[in-house]
DNA sequence: GTCTATACCACGATAGAC
DNA sequence: GTCTATCGTGGTATAGAC
């Protein structure tokens, strides 16, 4: 069972989040800095200025914390593509696939570290943290999986390429961007249409 | 300074390796599965049928042995490069790029764990074993570099797009594969081709 | 809701017998 | 070259005061 919550996602005026939500926050961009098993609720605790035990208030447990954390990075991701989704519903296939793209890479980016840290932690996660969020995960594929069904139908995309392999050498190209894009220097827009150039018609000169 | 390395790299006849390159194998399997931080050297050495005080007459930390670990990973993926290289010197660009893509795969999956171990713990390594192999992956993401100002100078790779995002974009599509890709099911060669196919030619229909 | 204090355990590492 | 035994540290987690 889960403790209670007081305040869930409230917002202090003094300048950002407090409480649990100030934990998540705190504890997603360690986590994604140093991974999971390297970061220590005394650490997580003292960045977010208070000691350990104090967050055992909010969460069951250091596996729970990272449960949260990777359900939410999960949960932007969906939400994400239901928007894009719902935005290009009348689209060309073409601006559709575009539209999934942005808001993916948008999602990793331009929601906190929460996606991020899902890419960069769901691989060593703790099997019960997995069980937990796998399926939602399961999800979100097929979500692409579907799309990608539909670009094929509509004949805009190779027949001849297997689908499920399109979409995990595209997530691959997009995800790794967790390790090295800065959207302090780099453009998220052209970072987007340069993957997806590359998806439909490549480098060639 | 380092213990000394009785027989090193020596093959038992009794079928596998023996002492220090039985570890470097069994913790590279480890620590690619579960991640540096949550394998511990008593879990490896029960692996490797010893003790785990055992472990310190081949290495002197267990930083020391994952920078071992990643060290020859790097090693592999450089000498793939290398005989890539010579081996299509005087062939066509496309050609060249093609089987450097194939020689980056195959070092992924055909020599060990210790490849796919540098792509999966590189990024949470302590700072003292990223520092030691940071040269040496530098140097091996410079040769792609180099290669692909080359097929851009030959004027088949589009000169209105940046080299280091096209090397990251395909090294994020090659590299997701340690995650995924399981070569007793798919075929290590389509999987190149279908790189190489999306890099150049994309997947429109 | 946060604190102090602490239990309990697993970890990396060392020493010395064999 | 591997063992046993153990040290010291730092981890997660709990209990109870405030």
């Amino acid at each position: 069972m889960a403790s209670p919550s007081p305040n869930p996602d409230r917002l202090e005026a003094s300048g950002g989040p407090e409480g649990r939500q100030r934990i998540l926050d705190v504890a997603a961009s360690l986590f994604l800095e140093r991974g999971y098993k390297a970061t220590s609720l005394r650490e997580i605790a003292s960045a977010v200025g208070m000691k350990a035990g104090s967050l055992y208030y909010h969460f069951a447990s250091k596996e729970v914390l990272l449960q949260a954390i990777l359900q939410r990075g999960m949960d932007v991701m969906v939400e994400a593509f239901g928007e894009a989704e719902a935005a290009t519903r009348d689209a060309d296939p073409r601006t559709r696939f575009a539209a999934h793209v942005r808001a993916h890479l948008a999602a990793l980016f331009e929601y906190g570290p929460y996606t991020a840290a899902h890419v960069t932690t769901f691989r060593t996660a703790p099997p019960s943290v997995c069980e937990a969020i796998v399926r939602e995960r399961d999800a979100y594929e097929a979500m692409w999986t579907e799309l990608l069904r539909e670009l094929r139908d509509d004949g805009v995309l190779a027949d001849d390429i297997p689908i499920g392999l399109a979409r995990l050498t595209l997530f691959g190209s997009m995800n790794s961007s967790v390790d090295w894009f800065d959207r302090e220097r780099g453009e998220l827009d052209f970072f987007a249409e340069t993957i997806t150039r590359q998806f439909w018609t490549g480098f060639s000169a």
